[in-house]
DNA sequence: AGTAGCCGTTCCGAAATACGGAACGACGAT
DNA sequence: ATCGTCGTTCCGTATTTCGGAACGGCTACT
């Protein structure tokens, strides 16, 4: 193992909770020698992207590591024209809208719009989520390739709560429903409480490369809501992947959008 | 210099404009000949943090910086505790609104919230700008100790507007005027055509550690518009303070959120 | 179709760097 | 006042990096 990418292993840590590490806690969790991860953290200070609490002498990520995060949000296509839009979907829906991509078999959260009615707090900018848990990932493996759902469940995968779909026959029944509707329906899946409908964003390939989506509590999102906000969500992400470069072959768009509008 | 530093130097490049280079481009920009580029990248792929297109061969930075970016702004206290007023603030002035941090005698922008009245389009999270020719700049240098005013005056800075304050006569001044009125004033200095209203923020310490500031065209901003806008920026961020564990001196908050209100 | 040039990748001996144990020094707590 | 903890410095050994050169695939021009 390169000394560089040791340093990448101790930055990855201070960017996981509690976030301020000492040289210590260092050492412990990566099994290193005190002079030796002093050697690498005094590399990543003069790299800029850690900085060392001059009191505490605790470490954590510097300035830096944000400007390196914007860069790859300015540089994301599928951010800049998604932007509006999901400024926009927000307004329309009164809800939290999200903004995700395909990225390594999991939801790279790209971000966030609040609703414009209530208070909200959440930095999800960065985080990654499964894909079986999300109505953003389901959305997306409604119109992936066959592998795809396979390298998923070709694991275990995770119930983060009683109804998260965890077997491979269901979620292709549930992904064959979600291309009937043009919408994900996530019930609880991953987060107790929280329902949300998503819709994917196709790029000039005709991959599924991201996920636009609308969530609530629960029980905000009843009866016809259900297909309201699906309707909404999903004409969005089609905005969206027209933009990106995206020809639907039905020369037709409302298909895609379904029957009403 | 070590291959880590080199490393970091190179993964750099990827975050500044096209943001995507091939292996003939890092060299030229870098000097370095092909062999050891290409080892020096195959190392930041293996880290995760760059992936190379396998179509173009080119490389850009991988969704890890942006998870690592995020992970910045989790941490970051400041971030946290105004993100809530931020977006009060940007609903009740109905106009953009910016929440920055002092990092490196440069402001450090964490974060943006549009008007709910408009759409807008703006990814400047992190991205680092002048503190002499922002609102939030001049904001915290107001109440910042003298040897940081000279510091930043200690070279030339750039006028980026006719109207940039480029001396520190001038910016003495100036900042007299700000922590008279409690906010400052920022007219098309940064960017022509725009103005903005900036109030800083303390920490527990009483160092003025960020700033949040109102902006919109410098049409709108015109009369009583500037002091109120003043009065509303200058509350929230007040707000902020105190849930930073800042303790005003004086007994009476009124003073520092002057007459009004 | 042929060829020249560009680009990314691989290889290898020489040389510089990283390695980590041990000693040191600065605090804080007991 | 003393012990323990923590961050920092030092140094000989060993591993890695360094970068020139050769290779192979692709494109564009002839």
């Amino acid at each position: 193992m390169t000394s560089t990418l040791r340093c990448f292993r101790l930055m990855e840590s201070l960017a996981r909770e509690p976030y301020e590490l000492t040289l210590a806690e260092i050492c412990a969790e990566h099994d290193l020698p005190k002079g030796s991860a002093h050697r690498l953290m005094s590399t990543l200070v003069e790299s800029g992207f850690v900085e060392q609490d001059s009191g505490t002498k605790r470490y954590r990520l510097a300035g830096k590591a944000l400007w390196m995060g914007g860069a790859y949000l300015r540089h994301s296509t599928l951010y800049r024209v998604a932007f509006p839009v999901v400024q926009d979907l927000s307004k329309r829906v009164d809800g939290m809208v999200h903004l995700g991509a395909w990225d390594h078999e999991s939801v790279l959260y790209l971000h966030t719009v609040g609703p414009p009615s209530a208070l909200y707090l959440f930095a999800d900018t960065g985080e990654r989520r499964p894909l079986h848990a999300t109505g953003l990932g389901k959305a997306m493996l409604a119109f992936r390739p066959e592998s795809d759902l396979e390298s998923v469940f070709s694991r275990p995968v995770e119930a983060y709560t009683e109804k998260t779909i965890t077997s491979i026959e269901a979620m292709r029944e549930e992904l064959e429903r979600i291309r009937a509707e043009g919408y994900a329906f996530d019930d609880e899946e991953g987060v107790a409480g929280l329902r949300c409908v998503a819709a994917p964003i196709w790029d000039r390939s005709g991959a599924a490369c991201g996920a636009i989506s609308a969530s609530a509590a629960a029980e905000e999102v009843v009866g016809a809501r259900r297909a309201e906000l699906g309707a909404i969500i999903r004409e969005g992400a089609l905005r969206v992947s027209v933009q990106m470069g995206f020809r639907p072959k039905t020369t037709n768009l409302a298909s895609l959008l379904g029957k009403s509008r």
